[in-house]
DNA sequence: AAAAAAATGCACTTCTGTTGCATGGCAACT
DNA sequence: AGTTGCCATGCAACAGAAGTGCATTTTTTT
């Protein structure tokens, strides 16, 4: 517990109570998250404040926004050398068809693609879905 | 004109006037559209008609959604050879930073990704964000 | 303790996508 | 031609998620 109250300052974000509710919610999933989940997860907590509160761990580095294409946005813990700053972590990401679960790969990074002449390459975005390893067990 | 309706019919898509306008705005653009933009070209139609309208051309293989991570979805036209339906087609979007549009580069298909062990693809969408042609000039 | 700054909570707005239902138009059938 | 039925269209309303403004509470600083 106090581990986290480290860490979160050590990124300059002050650790508050919902603030480790959250982060705790989010290192115990081991699936991104949306902000409904979250708000489903601590029903009593202002959807605006964990809004912010996602936010805020966005611009600090925490944790990165998962694009998975089913129209809401999804949260995941960044993994320790996780680049989503700079240029951002370009591992792919995995979304299970049958039980609608989103996994970081984060070993597996997007391979090189070479594009037409004129176009330039700033970031991108690799969503894999099918079948997750639990659901083809 | 007239090839328009017979391409139409052969998917077996009745050729009504709205349709023939939405489908010739389409084909002159060379970028994928929202349904926002075809609501703003064709300022009198009405938005759930485009919207039933793009989800026929979708369902007949006529059009394929396009989702870019912007939030919204887009829509474009099926190359000939599109295989949208079965498995859909893999080639991948570029999304220009600068201007905003969304190609679909149909050369360019995503190439082959090896996942850990138990996961199964059957679909996947890749994004590339950055400078398009015109915008890199 | 007082002042300042930051976080939280509530209400409300916007945007996109979606559905229900009534109406209109076209086409086949009698 | 008249009738019937199907399909497309239009209007209205709804749902879900994202985002903003402002008042209030909590925390930090002085
Ligand atoms: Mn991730
Ligand atoms: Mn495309
Ligand atoms: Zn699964
Ligand atoms: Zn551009």
């Amino acid at each position: 517990m106090d581990t986290i109250v480290i860490f979160l300052e050590s990124k300059k974000v002050r650790p508050t109570a919902m603030r480790l509710l959250v982060y705790k919610y989010m290192a115990q999933s081991n699936v991104a998250r949306t902000l409904g989940d979250i708000e489903n997860a601590f029903a009593k907590a202002d959807r605006t404040t964990l809004y912010r509160t996602l936010k805020t761990f966005e611009e600090k580095g925490i944790v990165h926004q998962v694009d998975d294409g089913t129209g809401t946005i999804k949260y995941a813990l960044c993994e320790a050398g996780c680049n989503c700053d700079i240029g951002r972590d370009l591992h792919l990401h995995f979304h299970c068809n049958n039980c609608r679960e989103t996994t970081c790969l984060t070993e597996h990074k997007i391979p090189q693609i070479n594009l037409p002449d004129g176009y330039i390459a700033e970031d991108m975005n690799l969503v894999i879905k099918g079948i997750c390893e639990h659901c083809s067990g």
